[in-house]
RNA sequence: GGAGGGAUUCCCGAGCGGUCAAAGGGGGCAGACUGUAAAUCUGCUGCUUCGGCUUCGGAGGUUCGAAUCCUCCUCCCUCCA
């Protein structure tokens, strides 16, 4: 089996250029795709094209992750209704380094067959002068062409400055430098980057009378359409400081069950009768959730460790399954750690005597809830467990609330659970 | 430059001068049912010392009383030049 079959077994080929598959069955090869420095952490959006170079290099090939450093300061008008805003050149640079520490997590650079490279093509950029460019490069793509662009196409009602309109230019020019100068032959990415990268084969046949490739795979969607990679609390990040191993793990573990079957063939390298195999177990038995159990694993292992999975798993175990007995019987330091990742909130010991009613202790002296109101309204609602006991209105806390005589434990809802410790 | 129209709570959108913290929808949160799923049903969705308080683009004004009327300002849209 070559690559693209491997790919489009797994549903993460969307268009490809005539010619690329024989191209891959035939030599090995360098492929690449672009990264958008415009955080310094990459999120799980992110993941969906950096899994194609993982792919590429478990065939063989050698992946190549193009920074963005150049391209992000210019920003991309596709998919973007708006104006973007520019990055300065410092906070690109903060963010490239970010970006290349994960990818080392995910990308062999070491291997001596196929080590993944990485480029930033603000290297090549930073000393082209505007008329350089005008002359060598914009030179071999009219208007026309570019106007053709749905990305541009989209705009032009709106409104679409100089800067981002040629940015397919300067994308399309990474491609042939990478080709000219790197070997690379091929150009991957999310469906949406097809025009940007049909201008960079285009730009290479014109310039250079060369032939390249090119494919992309399907953006993710989510089977509700609600955007992929977000929850309550934002972006799904890669950095654990940012987005803690157990909440990563969590965020997989409560895909739906459409969108896991999904998920597990573009996020994971289970081969695919495995993964068929799965999701027939998880049809016939889907209280299990083996499916969720299986993709969370694969990627929290992957993107973090296999320590940071089993903490996740007994954080989990622990907050979903254990019941109040099995909390109190966890000493401290067990406590901690299994519910490391977790919201922390502290409260101050002093001032309260020895019970504290419940609303102030939800709102002002934690600061879990925003308002009193919203305390009262979920107490109300009867989403509030102490200690994995619900509580009802007008309860306090007391000091047999406390779980080793400093924490305690907090849920609102089913999922959103804060540790309080005592100070 | 001239003539009109508009700006409302997270979003869209309704709103006789009092009974409007403001219809309705969306979104969000929670509860029930489940499987930490989907679908469905239900509730909640400004703050509060529960007396009230602060909200309807901004600043003033009229009035016992304004999101609703007047004046000026800012921004947006349409039409004419």
């Amino acid at each position: 089996m070559n690559v693209i079959e491997d790919l489009r077994q797994r549903g993460m080929i969307q268009d490809i250029m005539p010619g690329t598959e024989e191209l891959l069955a035939k030599e090995k090869v360098a492929a690449y795709v672009g990264v958008d420095p415009t955080a310094d952490s990459m999120h799980v959006g992110n993941l969906a094209t950096i899994m194609l170079l993982v792919f590429l290099q478990k065939y063989g090939h050698t992946p190549v992750a193009l920074v963005g450093g150049a391209t992000g300061m210019i920003g991309d008008p596709s998919g973007k209704s708006a104006e973007r805003n520019l990055l300065d050149e410092e906070t690109l640079l903060h963010n490239q380094k970010g970006v290349r520490a994960q990818l080392e997590k995910l990308l062999d650079f070491d291997t001596e067959a196929n080590p993944a490279r990485l480029e930033n093509n603000y290297s090549w950029f930073k000393d082209m002068g505007a008329l350089d460019f005008l002359r060598n490069v914009g030179k071999h793509l009219t208007i026309n062409y570019m106007m053709a662009k749905d990305s541009v196409k989209s705009r032009v009602e709106t409104g679409l400055s100089f800067t981002e309109f040629s940015y397919q230019l300067i994308q399309g020019y990474d491609f042939y430098h990478l080709y000219k100068n790197g070997g690379v032959k091929i150009q991957m990415g999310g469906s949406d980057q097809w025009g940007n990268i049909t201008a960079g084969t285009e730009l290479i046949r014109r310039m250079d009378g060369g032939e390249a490739f090119a494919f992309t795979c399907p953006l993710i969607t989510k089977a509700d359409g609600s955007k992929f990679g977000k929850s309550e609390g934002g972006n799904i990040w890669l950095d654990p400081n940012q987005t803690s191993p157990y909440k990563f793990y969590q965020f997989w573990m409560n895909a739906t069950d459409e969108d896991a079957a999904v998920f597990i063939k573009r996020f994971t390298l289970l081969p695919m009768d495995e993964i068929e195999a799965l999701i027939a177990e998880h049809e016939k038995a889907p209280h299990l959730r083996a499916l969720q159990q299986k993709l969370a694993e694969e990627i929290t292992v992957m993107v973090h460790s296999r320590d940071a999975y089993d903490q996740a798993v007994r954080a989990s175990q622990a907050l979903f399954k254990g019941s109040k007995e099995d909390l109190m019987a966890l000493s401290k330091s067990e406590l901690l750690e299994v519910l490391e990742g977790v919201p922390t909130h502290t409260l101050k010991r002093d001032s309260h005597g020895d019970s504290l009613d419940m609303v102030s202790f939800l709102s002002t002296e934690t600061g879990i809830l925003p308002s009193k109101s919203e305390a009262m309204r979920s107490l109300k609602a009867n989403s509030i467990s102490i200690n994995k006991e619900k509580v009802a209105e007008g309860s306090e806390i007391t000091e047999k609330d406390l779980l080793n005589g400093e924490f305690i434990l907090v849920q609102k809802g089913k999922k959103n659970k804060f540790l309080v410790i005592l100070e």
